[in-house]
DNA sequence: ACGATCGTGTTTATCGATATACCACCGTGT
DNA sequence: ACACGGTGGTATATCGATAAACACGATCGT
């Protein structure tokens, strides 16, 4: 492998020559320069990143840690900030946080965290406990679904307007019986799926009615498969009902395979929507009704808050909430 | 931030024996390496990893390269990296290479590799060449879909025969006029839309039939969005077909979209098949049929490959080829 | 005419860890 | 008594880059 100090030896200067080459440092001469780009250009040097990042403090590069890759939702998030940053120079890699909690934790570590420059944290498993104890200097912003410490600047995603909007719809379209897919009715922890949850209450309160608990379903995991399986063990269990707000968009494609397998059609029988605004959404049928939780503004929010704390900045952190709006296709009438 | 010479000091030994006690060195006895770990939590210490790579060469980081994050095929082809590789005790770190060329070059470059202890690399925009320049000596997996340098392992998905077994089955269920969305009748690169039309070409000739070229349509990008445009484009200009092999599940999703714009059913008057097995294929309407890559096979693989070239061995590398299968649903009769 | 400034480089110290050689001490066999 | 191997720990050099201070001839201001 080919180091600064093999180009300095090629090109007859020291070594900190060709680094302030590298660094356009503007104290080298025009000729010197030439000379030194013409042995790197010859070798083939590349900077070894891991060395500069010791000495300097500086990578470059940002992360975006996820709970998991294969959700669809994580991987348009990751595509957005990536050219988005692309544009700022910096370089984006993904990190899974899993779904366990060591792996979460792990990824959390100082260790991993300082080999960037700044990090996208957007882990849902993650307690406020947990996130405090992260050294406050690393330029973080968190995407946070629940509420997390005060001094990181936060992203939350308009959980219970977008909730709020779906279900009032719903209600508006002539629902009477709107199941809560991925809802929870336990003790709440904040999350997500609480928020969601709440926006489904406050959309019933305003609507003067009352929210039936017995029509909120959780399924074991918040995929396409559990939610099929829960929805059809739902109706095939006597429930009635005639519109479901599932609450991920991967959740209201599980429900509507779902109500197709006890025959049920969607949206003459039973609307659906959605939550997250995922491309294929305008692809299936029917169309998917979904919320907008205005992926790009958070993308360009977060960003701003990022380069802000990695420009050193100290002061007050923000705490944003995406608006959101509704995008309404065929799956309600 | 607290280094080992903290550790070392508030222990009252030497920086090395620390290192020792991380590193599970037997070479500290009992009461020392107590007194060590109990400085390591009352300070917190975690080991700087950058300092550990410059120093030692090792990261414990694997890095899985994609084009992009947001098609699921990667996602999915994430996850599964990422839980075999925990099994080993590694991490796993995703990079986007973007669409182009610069991207590609980039992620490709000494610099961004050196950070990681093995490369897999799943660029479908790098040539021979590009990859041939990468130094030899990097453990690196090619999930390349062309051909690719002798020098490094390789594994290719079952282009060819998938293809092929989805166009027999098209055939072999009464299809006369199979439209090949994606596929390529110019000057051919080796590539994976090359080799699944290589595929679709192999299936007629088996059946004694004479391939028309004028069956095959290439939308602007293997999206949903364009493969519905192409396909509803081709129907409406009096393109006569009654099925579809479309070369990547997110085409198919598209086509079935863009067929049922046209308002031709599928599989009644159109059947459609895929390729990639994605999850979601299993919950649309109709279901999706289908061609499974063996992504679990691939994963595997590609583990036991670099684990050998992270074990320092040099032998001749293996280029490997997936076993395929059809997964037969609703899209077809 | 002489100190000050500028332009161009070089030297030295350092980031935080690990590899390697070295050292002190103890018990043991002959 | 003395060489010797094993145990437990320390000192030094090093990975490849950058920050900061230093060196020194040429030009400049007064």
């Amino acid at each position: 492998m080919t180091t600064l100090k093999d180009v300095a030896r090629a090109s007859g200067v020291s070594v900190m020559t060709v680094s302030n080459v590298i660094n356009g440092v503007p104290r080298v001469g025009p000729a010197t320069r030439e000379r030194v780009l013409g042995a790197i250009a010859d070798l083939g040097y590349e900077v070894n990143l891991t060395a500069r990042r010791l000495r300097s403090g500086t990578s470059g590069t940002v992360a975006l840690v996820v709970p998991r890759a294969d959700h669809p939702y994580f991987g348009e998030l990751a595509d957005a900030f990536t050219s988005v940053l692309r544009a700022t120079g910096r370089h984006l890699v993904i990190e899974q946080s899993g779904a366990s909690k060591e792996g979460e934790l792990t990824a959390l570590s100082q260790a991993r965290l300082q080999m960037y420059d700044g990090v996208l944290l957007s882990a849902v498993g993650l307690q406020y406990a947990d996130v405090d104890r992260v050294q406050a200097d690393l330029p973080l912003v968190l995407l946070g679904e629940k509420p997390m410490p005060p001094q990181f600047d936060q992203i939350q995603l308009g959980n219970v307007e977008g909730a709020q909007l779906a279900t009032a719809h719903l209600l508006d379209r002539g629902a009477r019986s709107v199941a809560l897919v991925g809802g929870l009715t336990g003790p709440t922890d904040g999350g997500m799926q609480d928020q969601r949850t709440e926006g489904w209450r406050a959309a019933h309160r305003a609507a003067g009615r009352t929210p039936d608990d017995r029509l909120i379903l959780n399924p074991p995991a918040l995929e396409m498969a559990a939610s099929r399986q829960t929805i059809r063990d739902a109706v095939s269990g006597g429930l009635q009902l005639d519109a479901v707000f599932a609450i991920t968009d991967q959740a209201a494609i599980g429900v509507v395979a779902g109500l197709r397998d006890v025959g049920l059609r969607v949206p003459d029988d039973v609307q659906v929507v959605g939550f997250d605004n995922l491309a294929i959404g305008a692809h299936l049928w029917p169309e998917l009704t979904t919320v907008d939780p205005s992926n790009h503004w958070l993308v360009t929010e977060a960003v701003r808050l990022l380069e802000r704390r990695m420009a050193g900045e100290h002061g007050d952190a923000e705490h944003l909430v995406t608006p959101v709006s509704l995008v309404v296709r065929g799956s309600t009438r």
